[in-house]
DNA sequence: ACAAAAGTGTTGCTGTTACACCCATGG
DNA sequence: CCATGGGTGTAACAGCAACACTTTTGT
């Protein structure tokens, strides 16, 4: 290859959400060669007129036909082995969103949430990115850096879910008394008043968020 | 201008080093147009043979004529008004060095460290990114993120020193006894027994970070 | 001896951990 | 009525904040 100062670059992003007390990615099923049928994140060629942060927003409409409302800027990637045949110079970008604003047909095949601790066979070095991204955001997510707690129930949830939650970012138990006392206790979540029966035993009460209180509130 | 997916990079390098209770960081005065006079960070563009990490080396090597020992990736910048010719972006990198190792002469007048809280003209948006870097990197480095605090004071300190740097970090100010307690006490410091006597009252103590205990470890 | 700066101890507060019991629902 | 899971209280502990006195130097 000539040595050449022009670079090829591409916006990658991360799109993540909180469901069923795990946190989870959006991928997209590659339909041509290379990697065809290996899933890939949402992805855009940066040209000379647009900035890292609206190729994100463009690459975010085409998947969800809605505006971003958080964005935070990740790791560059410019390993010279990326891509196959040029070199390819990837940016991250990761959002936080509500799942059920995205929510996918039954026949989307193409497309699909997964668990960020058990992902598919992922295309190009897609998995290590979204490895190395993910442990990072664990740890912030649960302190609410930048708001990112709030941004990932931004819904009514019960108690139990997000705890469940909790615990897989931490990798560890939680005493359930303690964690609600945390967020009940401080006031950080308002009780709904509506009831949560799935299944056997007491349901549980559906929180919000209590805004006012906790936006920029580490904890 | 033609719309190209070809684009040029830099790599910005922010080599920071704690001195006198501040944080400084290394800047070059630029000796052609534009911004003739005006201090910049050290910078390389980027070829299509390197990655962004190796340029960053590059950069440090052709500064100190040292390896570098520690390095954080920061943002990359993409604003198409960077520069007034070309669209260039820009990522950061960020590098915490023993200050007495790149001592400079009395004669460099072209490069020199400044406290980032006082920064002289910057050239391009410099200013804007030593100030957004720098924002992030105070609160990482007094939590001892990534070994941060370990690499601002790679050799001995005084406790007061450091008492001073942690209040310029925060900006605002500690008790001293307590700040005592929570280094010594915790055996997260050594004392060398050497003393240091400069002007009037008593003499601080020298210590050296207990790496052992320091290392990896959020304080 | 006096001023200036460094070192040390004690106390109370606040947040976190550990742990036991009661309550609401489905079967 | 019993199994399952959600909600509540309390006591011990650790980490942090507030505060006063002693020690070592230079002048």
């Amino acid at each position: 290859m000539e040595k050449s100062y022009y670079n090829v670059l591409e916006t990658l992003l991360l799109i993540y959400a909180a469901d069923e007390g795990k946190l989870k990615i959006y991928l997209k099923k590659k339909v041509d060669e290379p990697y065809k049928g290996y899933w890939t994140l949402p992805s855009a060629p940066l040209d000379n007129q647009t900035t890292l942060e609206e190729n994100a927003n463009i690459i975010y409409k085409s998947v969800t036909n809605l505006e971003l409302t958080n964005i935070y800027e990740g790791k560059t990637f410019s390993n010279l082995d990326r891509d196959q045949n040029n070199r390819i110079i990837g940016t991250t970008f990761i959002t936080l969103v509500d799942k059920t604003l995205i929510d996918l047909k039954k026949d989307d095949d193409d497309k699909s949430w997964f668990d960020v601790d058990e992902l598919p066979k992922l295309g190009f070095d897609h998995e290590a990115i979204i490895n190395d991204i993910t442990k990072e955001l664990k740890q912030k997510i649960v302190t609410n850096y930048d708001d990112m707690l709030l941004n990932c129930f931004p819904s009514d949830f019960t108690l139990p879910e997000m705890q469940s939650f909790y615990e897989n970012m931490l990798g560890k138990t939680i005493d359930r008394r303690n964690f609600h006392k945390k967020f009940a206790g401080q006031e950080l979540v308002i009780d709904t008043g509506v009831k949560t029966s799935k299944g056997t035993g007491r349901p549980g009460a559906l929180y919000r968020f209590n805004t006012f209180k906790m936006k920029g509130k580490r904890i």
